[in-house]
DNA sequence: GTCACTAAAGCAAAATATTTGCTTTTGCTG
DNA sequence: CAGCAAAAGCAAATATTTTGCTTTAGTGAC
Protein backbone atom coordinates (compact mmCIF):
# COMPACT_ATOMS: atom_id res chain seq x y z
CA UNK A 1 0.00 0.00 0.00
CA UNK A 2 1.37 3.34 -1.15
CA UNK A 3 1.57 6.30 0.55
CA UNK A 4 -1.34 8.31 -1.37
CA UNK A 5 -3.35 5.21 -0.75
CA UNK A 6 -2.74 5.39 3.11
CA UNK A 7 -3.70 8.74 3.16
CA UNK A 8 -7.19 8.51 1.27
CA UNK A 9 -9.61 8.64 3.65
CA UNK A 10 -7.73 9.22 7.12
CA UNK A 11 -9.89 12.03 8.68
CA UNK A 12 -9.67 15.42 9.91
CA UNK A 13 -6.49 14.88 11.74
CA UNK A 14 -4.26 17.55 10.62
CA UNK A 15 -0.90 16.15 12.69
CA UNK A 16 -0.28 12.35 12.87
CA UNK A 17 0.64 11.51 16.79
CA UNK A 18 -0.49 14.58 18.61
CA UNK A 19 -3.23 14.96 21.15
CA UNK A 20 -6.10 15.73 17.64
CA UNK A 21 -5.48 11.86 16.38
CA UNK A 22 -5.40 10.44 20.35
CA UNK A 23 -8.96 11.59 20.26
CA UNK A 24 -9.87 10.52 16.95
CA UNK A 25 -8.80 7.29 17.49
CA UNK A 26 -10.05 7.14 21.00
CA UNK A 27 -13.46 8.08 19.51
CA UNK A 28 -13.38 6.17 16.58
CA UNK A 29 -12.87 3.07 18.72
CA UNK A 30 -16.07 3.77 20.91
CA UNK A 31 -17.67 3.88 17.92
CA UNK A 32 -16.76 0.55 17.22
CA UNK A 33 -17.18 -1.07 20.45
CA UNK A 34 -20.24 0.03 21.07
CA UNK A 35 -21.43 -0.87 17.06
CA UNK A 36 -20.56 -4.15 17.86
CA UNK A 37 -21.78 -4.44 21.22
CA UNK A 38 -25.20 -5.84 20.13
CA UNK A 39 -26.91 -3.33 20.05
CA UNK A 40 -29.10 -2.99 16.96
CA UNK A 41 -29.53 0.67 17.07
CA UNK A 42 -27.11 3.75 16.65
CA UNK A 43 -25.34 4.67 18.95
CA UNK A 44 -25.37 8.14 20.56
CA UNK A 45 -23.22 10.92 20.80
CA UNK A 46 -23.25 11.08 24.29
CA UNK A 47 -22.76 7.52 25.02
CA UNK A 48 -19.74 7.66 22.46
CA UNK A 49 -18.16 10.21 24.19
CA UNK A 50 -18.45 8.91 27.10
CA UNK A 51 -16.64 5.90 26.12
CA UNK A 52 -13.81 7.59 24.45
CA UNK A 53 -13.22 9.66 27.80
CA UNK A 54 -14.00 12.51 25.51
CA UNK A 55 -16.68 15.57 25.99
CA UNK A 56 -19.83 15.64 23.68
CA UNK A 57 -19.20 19.00 22.28
CA UNK A 58 -15.69 17.65 21.03
CA UNK A 59 -17.75 14.95 18.73
CA UNK A 60 -20.60 18.00 17.60
CA UNK A 61 -17.26 20.20 17.13
CA UNK A 62 -14.71 17.74 15.38
CA UNK A 63 -17.64 15.77 13.12
CA UNK A 64 -20.50 17.92 12.92
CA UNK A 65 -23.28 15.18 13.58
CA UNK A 66 -23.31 11.74 14.11
CA UNK A 67 -23.76 10.73 10.58
CA UNK A 68 -20.80 12.26 9.63
CA UNK A 69 -18.59 10.54 12.46
CA UNK A 70 -20.31 7.29 11.95
CA UNK A 71 -19.70 7.46 8.17
CA UNK A 72 -15.89 8.44 8.87
CA UNK A 73 -15.94 5.26 11.18
CA UNK A 74 -17.09 3.06 8.14
CA UNK A 75 -14.72 4.47 5.75
CA UNK A 76 -11.82 3.33 8.51
CA UNK A 77 -13.18 0.01 8.61
CA UNK A 78 -13.71 -0.54 4.78
CA UNK A 79 -10.14 0.16 4.33
CA UNK A 80 -8.85 -2.86 2.42
CA UNK A 81 -6.25 -4.07 4.63
CA UNK A 82 -4.36 -6.57 2.48
CA UNK A 83 -3.61 -7.00 -1.13
CA UNK A 84 -5.98 -9.99 -3.14
CA UNK A 85 -4.55 -13.34 -2.79
CA UNK A 86 -2.11 -14.22 -5.55
CA UNK A 87 -2.55 -17.47 -6.59
CA UNK A 88 -0.87 -16.83 -9.80
CA UNK A 89 -4.37 -17.18 -12.08
CA UNK A 90 -5.34 -14.07 -11.66
CA UNK A 91 -9.09 -14.64 -13.15
CA UNK A 92 -9.24 -17.07 -10.34
CA UNK A 93 -7.92 -14.48 -7.95
CA UNK A 94 -9.98 -12.12 -9.61
CA UNK A 95 -13.76 -14.05 -9.40
CA UNK A 96 -12.57 -14.90 -5.62
CA UNK A 97 -11.81 -11.16 -4.32
CA UNK A 98 -15.21 -10.07 -5.85
CA UNK A 99 -17.25 -13.10 -4.80
CA UNK A 100 -15.82 -12.26 -1.70
CA UNK A 101 -16.63 -8.65 -1.73
CA UNK A 102 -19.77 -9.38 -2.57
CA UNK A 103 -20.86 -10.88 0.71
CA UNK A 104 -18.88 -9.05 2.46
CA UNK A 105 -20.63 -5.88 1.65
CA UNK A 106 -23.85 -8.03 1.89
CA UNK A 107 -23.14 -9.07 4.98
CA UNK A 108 -25.39 -6.94 8.14
CA UNK A 109 -21.85 -5.26 9.24
CA UNK A 110 -21.43 -4.29 5.35
CA UNK A 111 -24.85 -3.10 4.84
CA UNK A 112 -24.74 -1.03 8.14
CA UNK A 113 -21.52 0.30 6.99
CA UNK A 114 -23.15 1.23 3.34
CA UNK A 115 -25.44 2.85 4.26
CA UNK A 116 -23.89 5.05 7.36
CA UNK A 117 -21.07 6.02 4.53
CA UNK A 118 -24.09 7.10 2.45
CA UNK A 119 -25.98 9.07 4.66
CA UNK A 120 -23.05 11.12 5.60
CA UNK A 121 -23.43 14.95 5.03
CA UNK A 122 -20.14 14.92 3.17
CA UNK A 123 -20.40 13.05 -0.14
CA UNK A 124 -16.63 12.63 0.19
CA UNK A 125 -16.47 9.68 1.78
CA UNK A 126 -18.62 7.07 -0.56
CA UNK A 127 -16.03 8.05 -3.69
CA UNK A 128 -12.92 7.04 -1.13
CA UNK A 129 -15.07 3.62 -0.71
CA UNK A 130 -15.06 3.22 -4.20
CA UNK A 131 -11.53 4.36 -4.60
CA UNK A 132 -10.73 1.62 -2.57
CA UNK A 133 -12.48 -0.92 -4.97
CA UNK A 134 -10.80 -0.02 -7.89
CA UNK A 135 -7.05 0.17 -5.63
CA UNK A 136 -7.76 -3.18 -5.04
CA UNK A 137 -9.35 -3.95 -8.69
CA UNK A 138 -5.94 -2.75 -9.89
CA UNK A 139 -3.71 -4.41 -8.19
CA UNK A 140 -5.13 -7.76 -9.46
CA UNK A 141 -4.76 -6.28 -13.44
CA UNK A 142 -1.35 -5.11 -12.52
CA UNK A 143 -0.70 -9.18 -12.13
CA UNK A 144 -2.20 -9.83 -15.36
CA UNK A 145 -0.98 -6.97 -17.47
CA UNK A 146 2.79 -8.17 -16.21
CA UNK A 147 1.91 -11.70 -17.56
CA UNK A 148 1.11 -9.91 -20.98
CA UNK A 149 -2.76 -10.98 -20.56
CA UNK A 150 -5.49 -8.17 -21.29
CA UNK A 151 -7.53 -8.34 -18.53
CA UNK A 152 -10.73 -6.33 -18.26
CA UNK A 153 -10.37 -2.35 -17.61
CA UNK A 154 -11.19 -1.92 -13.65
CA UNK A 155 -14.04 0.96 -14.91
CA UNK A 156 -15.21 -2.07 -16.81
CA UNK A 157 -15.15 -4.21 -13.75
CA UNK A 158 -16.88 -1.64 -12.14
CA UNK A 159 -19.76 -0.91 -14.02
CA UNK A 160 -20.55 -4.65 -14.56
CA UNK A 161 -19.63 -6.42 -11.63
CA UNK A 162 -19.00 -3.91 -8.52
CA UNK A 163 -22.33 -1.77 -9.88
CA UNK A 164 -25.00 -4.22 -10.01
CA UNK A 165 -23.55 -6.15 -7.01
CA UNK A 166 -23.81 -2.95 -4.96
CA UNK A 167 -27.47 -2.23 -6.51
CA UNK A 168 -28.66 -5.25 -5.62
CA UNK A 169 -27.72 -4.79 -1.62
CA UNK A 170 -28.80 -1.54 -1.43
CA UNK A 171 -32.30 -2.02 -3.83
CA UNK A 172 -33.33 -5.76 -3.41
CA UNK A 173 -34.55 -7.49 -1.06
CA UNK A 174 -32.41 -11.05 -2.02
CA UNK A 175 -28.77 -10.24 -1.85
CA UNK A 176 -26.68 -11.40 -4.57
CA UNK A 177 -25.92 -15.03 -3.85
CA UNK A 178 -22.16 -16.21 -5.03
CA UNK A 179 -22.81 -18.14 -8.23
CA UNK A 180 -24.58 -14.87 -9.46
CA UNK A 181 -21.28 -12.64 -8.67
CA UNK A 182 -19.33 -15.79 -10.37
CA UNK A 183 -21.98 -15.17 -13.35
CA UNK A 184 -21.17 -11.17 -13.73
CA UNK A 185 -17.24 -12.23 -13.61
CA UNK A 186 -17.21 -14.69 -16.23
CA UNK A 187 -19.49 -12.58 -18.63
CA UNK A 188 -16.73 -9.75 -17.89
CA UNK A 189 -13.40 -12.18 -18.37
CA UNK A 190 -14.94 -13.82 -21.80
CA UNK A 191 -15.61 -10.64 -23.37
CA UNK A 192 -12.28 -9.89 -22.54
CA UNK A 193 -10.48 -12.97 -22.69
CA UNK A 194 -11.52 -14.91 -26.10
CA UNK B 1 -51.15 2.16 -13.86
CA UNK B 2 -52.90 -0.81 -12.32
CA UNK B 3 -54.39 -1.74 -8.80
CA UNK B 4 -50.91 -3.31 -7.77
CA UNK B 5 -48.56 -1.32 -8.93
CA UNK B 6 -50.99 1.71 -6.95
CA UNK B 7 -50.95 0.15 -3.69
CA UNK B 8 -46.97 0.20 -3.48
CA UNK B 9 -45.59 2.27 -0.72
CA UNK B 10 -48.40 3.95 0.46
CA UNK B 11 -47.56 4.33 3.59
CA UNK B 12 -48.55 3.14 7.03
CA UNK B 13 -52.10 4.36 7.17
CA UNK B 14 -54.66 1.83 7.42
CA UNK B 15 -57.98 3.21 5.51
CA UNK B 16 -57.66 5.84 3.07
CA UNK B 17 -59.52 9.28 3.31
CA UNK B 18 -60.01 9.17 7.16
CA UNK B 19 -58.02 11.41 9.80
CA UNK B 20 -55.18 9.20 9.49
CA UNK B 21 -54.94 9.99 5.49
CA UNK B 22 -55.37 13.84 6.13
CA UNK B 23 -52.95 13.99 8.53
CA UNK B 24 -50.37 12.53 6.47
CA UNK B 25 -51.16 14.46 3.49
CA UNK B 26 -50.67 17.33 5.41
CA UNK B 27 -47.23 16.26 6.92
CA UNK B 28 -45.85 14.95 3.38
CA UNK B 29 -46.74 18.50 1.88
CA UNK B 30 -45.39 20.19 5.00
CA UNK B 31 -41.98 18.27 4.08
CA UNK B 32 -42.20 18.79 0.74
CA UNK B 33 -42.77 22.14 1.31
CA UNK B 34 -39.87 22.55 3.68
CA UNK B 35 -37.33 20.96 1.73
CA UNK B 36 -37.98 22.89 -1.54
CA UNK B 37 -37.69 26.13 1.17
CA UNK B 38 -34.11 26.76 -0.62
CA UNK B 39 -33.39 25.20 3.20
CA UNK B 40 -30.13 23.48 2.33
CA UNK B 41 -30.02 21.30 5.35
CA UNK B 42 -33.15 18.69 6.27
CA UNK B 43 -35.77 20.04 8.03
CA UNK B 44 -36.37 19.68 11.76
CA UNK B 45 -39.01 17.32 13.31
CA UNK B 46 -40.99 20.44 15.23
CA UNK B 47 -40.42 22.68 12.41
CA UNK B 48 -42.69 19.88 9.96
CA UNK B 49 -45.38 19.84 12.49
CA UNK B 50 -45.42 22.83 13.16
CA UNK B 51 -46.17 23.72 9.16
CA UNK B 52 -48.29 20.64 8.95
CA UNK B 53 -50.25 22.17 12.00
CA UNK B 54 -49.54 18.55 13.89
CA UNK B 55 -48.21 18.04 16.97
CA UNK B 56 -44.11 16.15 16.48
CA UNK B 57 -45.18 13.20 18.65
CA UNK B 58 -47.78 12.49 15.89
CA UNK B 59 -45.08 12.10 13.93
CA UNK B 60 -42.34 10.16 16.37
CA UNK B 61 -45.14 7.81 16.95
CA UNK B 62 -46.13 7.42 13.22
CA UNK B 63 -42.86 7.03 11.52
CA UNK B 64 -40.28 6.62 14.46
CA UNK B 65 -38.09 9.08 13.09
CA UNK B 66 -37.48 11.52 10.98
CA UNK B 67 -35.41 9.61 8.61
CA UNK B 68 -38.23 7.33 8.14
CA UNK B 69 -40.55 10.05 7.39
CA UNK B 70 -38.00 11.77 4.85
CA UNK B 71 -37.37 8.42 3.19
CA UNK B 72 -40.99 7.70 3.01
CA UNK B 73 -41.73 11.51 1.10
CA UNK B 74 -38.75 10.45 -1.08
CA UNK B 75 -40.33 7.68 -2.35
CA UNK B 76 -43.90 9.26 -2.83
CA UNK B 77 -42.18 11.69 -4.89
CA UNK B 78 -40.09 8.93 -6.70
CA UNK B 79 -43.36 6.86 -7.60
CA UNK B 80 -43.93 7.46 -11.47
CA UNK B 81 -46.76 9.73 -12.26
CA UNK B 82 -46.63 8.81 -16.24
CA UNK B 83 -46.09 5.34 -17.88
CA UNK B 84 -43.00 6.28 -20.58
CA UNK B 85 -43.44 8.00 -23.35
CA UNK B 86 -44.28 5.67 -26.56
CA UNK B 87 -43.10 6.39 -30.02
CA UNK B 88 -43.73 3.30 -31.34
CA UNK B 89 -39.92 3.39 -31.57
CA UNK B 90 -39.49 1.27 -28.86
CA UNK B 91 -35.34 0.74 -28.54
CA UNK B 92 -35.52 5.01 -28.66
CA UNK B 93 -38.27 5.49 -25.92
CA UNK B 94 -35.78 3.06 -24.08
CA UNK B 95 -33.16 4.94 -24.43
CA UNK B 96 -34.75 8.10 -24.04
CA UNK B 97 -36.22 7.08 -21.14
CA UNK B 98 -33.20 5.97 -19.65
CA UNK B 99 -31.05 8.91 -20.40
CA UNK B 100 -33.90 10.95 -18.30
CA UNK B 101 -33.81 8.46 -15.32
CA UNK B 102 -29.68 9.08 -14.83
CA UNK B 103 -30.59 12.92 -15.16
CA UNK B 104 -33.22 13.07 -12.62
CA UNK B 105 -31.21 10.98 -10.04
CA UNK B 106 -28.35 12.46 -11.03
CA UNK B 107 -29.64 16.24 -9.69
CA UNK B 108 -29.30 17.19 -6.52
CA UNK B 109 -33.33 16.79 -5.44
CA UNK B 110 -32.67 13.30 -6.66
CA UNK B 111 -29.69 12.37 -5.01
CA UNK B 112 -31.11 13.91 -1.74
CA UNK B 113 -34.16 11.83 -2.45
CA UNK B 114 -32.24 8.66 -2.95
CA UNK B 115 -30.18 9.43 0.37
CA UNK B 116 -33.66 9.75 2.25
CA UNK B 117 -34.17 6.21 0.55
CA UNK B 118 -31.47 4.65 1.62
CA UNK B 119 -30.97 6.08 5.07
CA UNK B 120 -33.95 5.00 6.45
CA UNK B 121 -34.18 2.61 9.53
CA UNK B 122 -36.51 -0.02 7.26
CA UNK B 123 -34.77 -0.95 4.19
CA UNK B 124 -38.36 -1.29 2.34
CA UNK B 125 -38.32 2.20 0.91
CA UNK B 126 -35.32 0.80 -1.55
CA UNK B 127 -37.07 -2.02 -2.99
CA UNK B 128 -40.23 -0.34 -3.27
CA UNK B 129 -38.30 2.45 -5.81
CA UNK B 130 -36.28 -0.24 -7.68
CA UNK B 131 -39.86 -2.04 -8.42
CA UNK B 132 -41.03 1.24 -9.59
CA UNK B 133 -37.77 1.64 -11.94
CA UNK B 134 -38.45 -2.14 -12.94
CA UNK B 135 -42.21 -1.64 -13.80
CA UNK B 136 -41.47 1.44 -15.96
CA UNK B 137 -38.96 -0.53 -17.77
CA UNK B 138 -41.61 -3.43 -18.19
CA UNK B 139 -43.85 -1.29 -19.93
CA UNK B 140 -41.72 -0.72 -22.61
CA UNK B 141 -40.97 -3.72 -22.59
CA UNK B 142 -44.23 -4.95 -23.28
CA UNK B 143 -44.96 -2.56 -25.91
CA UNK B 144 -41.85 -4.51 -27.62
CA UNK B 145 -43.11 -8.23 -27.17
CA UNK B 146 -46.66 -6.64 -28.36
CA UNK B 147 -44.57 -5.82 -32.13
CA UNK B 148 -42.85 -9.53 -32.10
CA UNK B 149 -39.42 -8.34 -30.65
CA UNK B 150 -36.89 -9.24 -28.23
CA UNK B 151 -36.24 -6.50 -25.79
CA UNK B 152 -33.53 -6.97 -22.98
CA UNK B 153 -34.82 -8.32 -20.25
CA UNK B 154 -35.68 -6.21 -17.36
CA UNK B 155 -33.16 -7.69 -14.86
CA UNK B 156 -30.68 -7.26 -17.49
CA UNK B 157 -31.30 -3.62 -17.35
CA UNK B 158 -31.23 -3.25 -14.07
CA UNK B 159 -27.79 -4.94 -13.94
CA UNK B 160 -26.29 -3.22 -16.94
CA UNK B 161 -27.69 0.30 -17.30
CA UNK B 162 -29.16 1.08 -14.30
CA UNK B 163 -26.89 0.21 -11.75
CA UNK B 164 -23.98 1.66 -13.23
CA UNK B 165 -25.75 4.82 -13.44
CA UNK B 166 -26.67 4.49 -9.55
CA UNK B 167 -23.56 3.59 -8.51
CA UNK B 168 -22.04 6.21 -10.17
CA UNK B 169 -24.19 8.86 -8.82
CA UNK B 170 -23.71 7.54 -5.18
CA UNK B 171 -20.35 6.84 -5.37
CA UNK B 172 -18.44 8.46 -7.99
CA UNK B 173 -17.52 12.37 -7.82
CA UNK B 174 -18.82 12.74 -11.72
CA UNK B 175 -22.36 12.02 -12.16
CA UNK B 176 -22.75 9.69 -15.78
CA UNK B 177 -23.73 12.15 -18.21
CA UNK B 178 -26.17 11.63 -21.52
CA UNK B 179 -24.08 9.76 -23.79
CA UNK B 180 -22.44 7.20 -21.09
CA UNK B 181 -25.65 6.38 -20.19
CA UNK B 182 -26.84 6.41 -24.04
CA UNK B 183 -23.81 4.06 -24.48
CA UNK B 184 -24.82 1.48 -21.86
CA UNK B 185 -27.92 1.23 -23.58
CA UNK B 186 -27.24 0.32 -27.00
CA UNK B 187 -24.47 -1.95 -25.54
CA UNK B 188 -27.26 -3.67 -24.17
CA UNK B 189 -29.54 -3.28 -27.04
CA UNK B 190 -26.74 -4.11 -29.55
CA UNK B 191 -26.32 -7.74 -28.24
CA UNK B 192 -30.19 -8.23 -27.61
CA UNK B 193 -31.30 -7.11 -30.96
CA UNK B 194 -28.60 -8.85 -33.45
C1' DG C 1 14.20 24.90 27.94
C1' DT C 2 10.78 28.77 28.04
C1' DC C 3 7.54 31.82 25.94
C1' DA C 4 4.06 33.20 23.17
C1' DC C 5 0.60 31.60 19.80
C1' DT C 6 -2.95 28.71 17.75
C1' DA C 7 -6.02 25.03 17.47
C1' DA C 8 -8.72 22.04 19.75
C1' DA C 9 -10.81 20.22 24.15
C1' DG C 10 -13.35 20.82 28.48
C1' DC C 11 -17.15 22.68 30.92
C1' DA C 12 -21.60 24.29 31.87
C1' DA C 13 -25.67 26.69 30.59
C1' DA C 14 -29.07 27.37 27.07
C1' DA C 15 -31.64 25.89 23.34
C1' DT C 16 -33.74 21.98 20.82
C1' DA C 17 -35.38 17.75 20.06
C1' DT C 18 -37.37 13.29 21.58
C1' DT C 19 -39.96 10.29 24.56
C1' DT C 20 -43.75 9.17 27.42
C1' DG C 21 -48.07 8.92 30.32
C1' DC C 22 -52.40 10.35 30.14
C1' DT C 23 -56.56 12.53 28.03
C1' DT C 24 -59.33 13.52 24.10
C1' DT C 25 -60.85 13.00 19.54
C1' DT C 26 -62.14 10.33 15.53
C1' DG C 27 -63.92 6.99 12.68
C1' DC C 28 -65.71 2.49 12.58
C1' DT C 29 -69.01 -1.21 14.12
C1' DG C 30 -72.78 -3.28 16.05
C1' DC D 1 -76.45 6.14 18.96
C1' DA D 2 -73.36 3.83 22.19
C1' DG D 3 -69.14 1.36 22.55
C1' DC D 4 -64.59 0.41 20.99
C1' DA D 5 -60.00 0.77 19.25
C1' DA D 6 -56.66 3.43 17.07
C1' DA D 7 -54.45 7.52 16.70
C1' DA D 8 -53.83 12.55 17.98
C1' DG D 9 -53.22 16.23 21.41
C1' DC D 10 -51.00 17.95 25.42
C1' DA D 11 -47.55 18.63 28.73
C1' DA D 12 -43.96 17.05 31.63
C1' DA D 13 -39.77 14.49 31.75
C1' DT D 14 -35.50 13.16 29.22
C1' DA D 15 -32.09 13.43 26.09
C1' DT D 16 -29.60 15.71 22.61
C1' DT D 17 -27.28 19.44 20.45
C1' DT D 18 -25.42 24.07 20.41
C1' DT D 19 -22.72 27.77 22.22
C1' DG D 20 -19.76 31.09 24.93
C1' DC D 21 -16.05 30.99 27.57
C1' DT D 22 -12.02 28.83 29.88
C1' DT D 23 -8.24 25.64 29.87
C1' DT D 24 -4.90 22.64 27.87
C1' DA D 25 -1.77 20.67 24.45
C1' DG D 26 1.21 21.05 20.74
C1' DT D 27 4.21 24.20 17.66
C1' DG D 28 7.69 27.33 16.54
C1' DA D 29 10.71 31.34 17.91
C1' DC D 30 13.89 32.59 20.73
Amino acid sequence: MDQKQADIGKGPQPRPGGRAARIQAAVFKAVDDLTQEGEPAEPTVPAIAARAGVTPSTIYRRWGSLAQLLSDVAVKRLRPDAEPDDSGDWRADLKGWLVQYAEEMASDPGRAMMRDVLSADRTDNACVCSAYTGQQLDVIRARALAKGDTPPDTGVLMDKVIAPVIYRILFSRTPPQADYVAGLVEDVLGKAGE
